[in-house]
DNA sequence: ATGACCGTCTCAGACGGA
């Protein structure tokens, strides 16, 4: 199976390269972050034509996830949110049941600045992940927790440390919490166990010319249970789909397995 | 090319993003 995960920044403004992501990466599995668009505006239709089933958490301008499926393979079981998560309306947790696998698109709190309101909320959101990573481990069949999760996992996964001090997103707070989701869910990071070590980027600025000076974030994750993480061909960053037309800040991050 | 962003909403400028 080969799934796909991509912080869009807007699905209205990336429909064609979107559109463009299903034609030539052929996913069977689409994890979208940042749709920014209300429930009925959700190009249901349009993806629909281009041969994809969708379920998703629309929650007007901000935030927004969903989950699109390869017309063939069963979608079932979809269910938006997270229980505990500090602003549930918000629009930033949504799971399916895709061919056997339990799937979940994420776009973890931002966060803002260490210290405030928004980066306490952060870490509810986290702890709260967890819960379900642990809930999901007792379920049937295998995992997927992929996203946005707006963490570097560790140094190397940020261009220059130096300039994120005291920032979030490197925070140990932060990545104790993501080291528990993956605890809690029995689940690995599919970087680390294909390409341990090696640093790649899923997200640049788009101020600065940060992409073509190679100053990025890894902040993008797949986390998959063992019998994946076992199986695993391929996980890889689509550079291209962050430049030409109109790219998104984020990268799309490919994840292919054997089996289902 | 020695400077450099892009969405959203409401209508020039705020706000969020990371």
């Amino acid at each position: 199976m080969r799934l796909v995960t991509w912080n869009v920044n807007s699905l209205k403004a990336r429909l064609p390269r979107v559109l463009e992501l299903l034609e030539t990466v052929a996913p069977d599995v689409v994890c979208l972050q940042e749709t920014k668009c209300a429930p009925e505006a959700f190009p249901e239709d349009v993806l629909r034509d281009a041969g994809y089933a969708a379920v998703h958490h629309s929650g007007g301008r901000w935030a927004g996830v969903a989950i699109l499926a390869r017309d063939g393979l069963a979608l079932s079981e979809s269910a938006c949110g997270l229980a505990g998560e500090a602003q549930p309306d918000q629009a930033r947790w949504i799971e399916a049941v895709v061919d056997g696998v339990r799937v979940a698109s994420v776009y973890v709190v931002n966060g803002q600045a260490v210290g405030t309101e928004p980066f306490a909320e952060k870490l509810v959101f986290l702890e709260a992940m967890a819960a379900r990573a642990a809930g999901l481990r007792d379920g049937p069949g295998e995992t997927v927790i992929a996203g946005d999760f707006n963490i570097c996992p560790t140094d190397r996964d940020v261009y220059d440390v130096q300039a994120f001090a005291g920032a979030t997103h490197v925070t140990e707070e932060e990545r104790a919490r993501l080291r528990a989701i993956e605890t809690a869910g029995g689940l690995r990071d599919a970087h680390e166990v294909l390409h341990p070590g090696e640093q790649q980027f899923t997200w640049w600025d788009y101020r600065q010319g940060h992409f073509h000076r190679g100053l990025g974030l890894r902040i993008d994750l797949a986390l998959v249970s063992e019998g994946i993480a076992a199986g695993l061909e391929r996980v890889g960053i689509e550079r291209d789909f962050r430049k030409g037309a109109k790219p998104s800040d984020h990268a799309p991050l490919v994840v292919q397995w054997r089996g289902g």
